[in-house]
DNA sequence: GATTGCGGGATTGTTCAACAGTCCTTACGG
DNA sequence: CCGTAAGGACTGTTGAACAATCCCGCAATC
């Protein structure tokens, strides 16, 4: 078994090669990410049922494959499944809220706070965030802003340099998403919170990880009791 | 639309079994969770192929619904699956102890610190998992001690009272367990660790988060130090 | 008139069989 | 020693099938 020098060449090739299979996308990860991405634009909204023929008909990909996907999108609480009766968009209601909002509470000052140095590639994330949502925040594009929102806590999440928080945490935006679906105009629960973005960035460009912090945890419970209020405002008013 | 006063009933009942409908088993769900445990529990060792004929076979399921299963396993990072060359067991490297260490020290002092009121349902939970480290310990049996761990970890997130968090910390949790197989002997990564337990305990049932979450934060620091440096020791010994 | 019982259609849960595409090993030839 | 062709094993994906279950409407009943 003598090693040769270019054994270590070849590992890496090995190792690149099958990264990029691993990361390849298969016929049924294909129809997840539409599924998600059609569920968190709005155009699939709470609530509505997705027969499982009609669907994979749609999507062009067999039963089989499909049902892989629904899976996959029912363990991100996107979709919930009703045993003989099919899955359906989820509709979060304020338990989900609070449970999310509960989590972030953690999440994302504690980020902020002890994370790693801040690298100027997160920093640089951030403010990238920050101008796509007064962009759009410019031009009235609320559904953009919300994106952008979601970008930022994304990108405040990250501070954390830990690749599955971020993939965690972009559950819990996705299903956020969801819920703000559900509450019609998205402008009073989006709008104010850009300038709040603006000056967390401000805080963290200048090293006051503190500050930051504070005024993230301070937003973050503000956030949480607007949209519980509406919500239950909303099913008090309202009978459909 | 005269609403009777047996309406309230109806409506609970409905939601109940609907409930019950959501959470029972489908075929896939049992082959994942039979799957998932017996990597948790080190039955199955990392970097073992799980050929899908043989499985199912083995299973007592269709191929199809295997799929599901394994699917599912990929998405928590406990199998990896590699386009056409199919799924095996996950080999978790320094980078992905890095990682969710990373996560955990975002996570868990800040669960400790910034949680709900400390119930005694959650402080009981924490005691109960400390007591059945110390006693699996006295009796020698460490992969009870590894679970006790688990536990012990799992009931400090749960003092977010995010039951989402709780859901994503068991994943990193499993992750780790499918890590401590990888090394071998038990032993010197868990019995350090139990006096450690009590302590925070201890100092939750006073009260005290502050000490209980720089106790926690050293902790996991620690423990990262010794799981990385003894992988690599590890493997500048060792050839397979 | 409200309630119960009973099809009947639609949909899910699950299986089986098949086939092309890909990967791995092995043997062969230069 | 290197390339390569052949063959086998396995995955990715499909289509069809069948029992179980659910839902809706209609008739029978009290």
């Amino acid at each position: 078994m003598a090693a040769s020098e270019l054994d270590p060449l070849l590992a890496s090739l090995g190792e690149a090669r099958r990264a990029r299979r691993t990361v390849m996308s298969t016929s049924a990860d294909r129809a997840a990410r539409l599924l998600r991405e059609q569920v968190v634009e709005g155009t699939l909204r709470s609530g509505t049922r997705l027969p499982e023929v009609r669907l994979a008909d749609a999507l062009g990909v067999s039963r089989n494959t499909l049902r892989e996907a629904l899976s996959q999108l029912v363990a991100e609480r996107i979709l919930v499944r009703e045993e003989h009766r099919g899955v359906l968009v989820a509709t979060p209601d304020t338990t989900a809220v609070r449970d999310v909002y509960a989590a972030r509470l953690v999440i994302e000052p504690a980020a902020v706070l002890h994370g790693p140095a801040l690298d100027p590639a997160h920093l640089a994330a951030l403010d990238a965030a920050v101008r796509e949502g007064t962009t759009a925040g410019d031009r009235g594009d609320w559904p953009a802003v919300a994106s952008a929102n979601q970008h930022f806590h994304r990108a405040v999440v990250a501070l954390s340099g830990s690749e599955r928080l971020v993939a965690q945490m972009e559950l819990l935006l996705a299903e956020m998403r969801l819920f703000f679906h559900q509450m019609g105009d998205p402008e009073p629960f989006h709008a104010p919170y850009l300038e709040e973005n603006a000056v967390i960035a401000g805080h963290l460009r200048a090293g006051r990880r503190d500050e930051a912090a504070t005024r993230l945890a301070a937003y973050l419970r503000a956030a949480e009791r607007q949209l519980v209020a509406a919500y239950e405002q909303r099913t008090v008013g309202g009978d459909g």
